[in-house]
RNA sequence: GGAGGGAUGGCCGAGUGGCUUAAGGCGGCGGUCUUGAAAACCGUUGUGGGUGGCAACACCCACCGGGGGUUCGAAUCCCUCUCCCUCCGCCA
């Protein structure tokens, strides 16, 4: 939720914005008069209830009792128009709140105007490995090796799943495992949540209304399936005041996540790169609006961290603004290049939200020494997308026997295995 | 699943229709005392919104788990939902 304040006070900078994501400037202007006939409602009920509450004072005060009866009458009158103004007041207010709730983030001023098509390649990352063989995709080297399995997938659940086996499920148990260990080591604090939360929860992280059609939902108990763990790390402090000595907090958290995928339907069929379930391991921080630019820099070297540390060569994508999370002010993409479907493969996104998520989730801190409250800004980044990831080693590590190395980092999870052959 | 009890400010906790502008305590902040600190004492201390003002601020409205209702007036009465606790049952 962006500020109703820097709608009134700078509403062509936020127009601007709206542009940029190719979006309607034209609901600022309607807000704005939402906004105006809110106030107007407001100044006029709440005259009428500052009139009662001083009425009803006096009732009970008063012994004469033709003058209380006198009083009673005239106080039902003004409660009738209130009820009146009440109702009108709650439909504008309903019809705003609606609005404020799909504007999006505005942008940063370096971030390009457009989508996809707009985003820009800041920083290349090592070198694509070379083969003096043709390097098979992951769809056929997973299956050969043993270790992915799509038919099983499809047959207990339906197309776009799939089962990993053997070493392809330990390899994606290591790397989760030397991720969060990682993480850890960066300074976050590692979190086992909920997968299943409540739509205010989702809201909060700005999921819901606006992708509800790419959540799996539980009818029965009003529940969500996740779709990333950012949701319930945005929601671990919904509703708090916390103390500004408590910030900065740095979470972790590993978690599977389900998405419908409807949005982008038909995309990505092939293989494991956009499964309906897949794990990641997330990172989140909470802290102060001037310490945000310098941990959302943090967090942008930590998420690059892991990529390196599984020497995998990627590329850091600012990206356009309609491409950009509607939450964010600034997203970049680290995209892992795998050298058998000979793609960048987008697996992680790291975005700088400031206080769009806390508003949402109303998330406050008080400043040391100062008076009030102020929101908290957030930033949230995959610490990498296992499924791409395993994607990109298996690929790029593949050799003209057919088997794979794996990633030295790894050894410990591994139990030995530094290269996977295929299972008998 | 069954029965009962709860949800009040940063925290604990009183409060069953108008002397509550939510008692009291803890914590926080300021002060007195002290070489300094502790203790003691005094004062102060919620959130959101609106109006006016350059501003410090002033005034008003709302908020006692969420939503709805009764009433001139609701923390308090009624309905409903959510969550927590105790006991029983069932299951891992």
């Amino acid at each position: 939720m962006i500020d109703i304040e820097l709608i009134r006070q700078q509403p062509e900078l936020v127009k601007a914005g709206m542009i940029k994501r190719n979006m309607q400037p034209a609901l600022i202007d309607k807000a704005r008069s939402l906004d105006s006939r809110r106030r107007e409602l407001l100044v006029d009920v709440e005259t009428l209830k500052a009139e009662r509450n001083k009425a009803s004072k006096e009732i009970g005060a008063s012994k004469d009792k033709t003058a209380r009866e006198e009083k009673i009458a005239a106080m039902r009158a003004v409660g009738d128009r209130i009820d009146a103004l009440d109702s009108e007041l709650a439909a504008v207010d309903a019809q705003l709140d609606e609005l404020m709730a799909t504007l999006p983030n505005v942008v940063e001023d370096r971030v390009p105007a457009g989508g996809e098509e707009a985003n820009v390649v800041v920083k290349e990352w090592g070198d694509k490995p070379k083969f003096d063989f043709v390097p098979k995709a992951h769809w056929d080297l997973g299956p050969q090796l043993g270790i992915i399995n799509f038919d099983q997938g499809v047959a207990l659940t339906g197309s776009r799943f799939y089962v990993l086996s053997g070493a392809g499920a330990r390899l994606q148990r290591a790397i989760i495992s030397w991720m969060l260990d990682l993480h850890i080591r960066q300074g976050y604090t590692e979190k086992y949540t909920p997968f299943l939360v409540r739509s205010e929860t989702l809201f909060g992280a700005g999921q819901l209304p606006r992708f509800a059609e790419n959540l799996y939902k539980d009818h029965e108990e009003d529940l969500y399936m996740i779709p990333t763990a950012e949701v319930p790390l945005t929601g671990l402090h919904m509703g708090e005041i916390l103390d500004e000595a408590d910030l900065p907090r740095r979470y972790t958290a590993y978690s599977p996540c389900f998405r419908r995928e409807k949005m982008s339907a038909g995309r990505d069929v092939r293989g494991i790169k956009r499964g309906h379930q897949f794990d990641k391991v997330e990172m989140y921080k909470f802290c102060t609006p001037e310490d945000s630019v310098a941990e959302f820099e943090q967090m942008m070297a930590d998420a690059e961290a892991t990529a390196q540390g599984l020497g995998l060569p990627y590329r850091v994508i600012l990206k356009g603004a309609g491409d950009t999370s509607e939450a964010a002010h600034i997203s970049f993409d680290i995209e892992a290049w795998a050298a058998g479907c000979g793609e960048w493969l987008e697996v992680s996104s790291i975005s700088r939200v400031g206080d769009y998520q806390a508003r949402r989730a109303a998330i406050r801190y008080r400043p040391k020494g100062g008076k009030g409250t102020r929101f908290v800004h957030t930033i949230n980044g995959s610490g990498l997308a296992l499924p791409r990831v395993m994607i990109a080693i298996l690929e790029n590590n593949q050799q003209a026997d057919g088997s794979v190395r794996v990633p030295k980092v790894l050894a410990p999870w591994m139990g030995g295995v530094d290269v996977i052959r295929a299972e008998k």
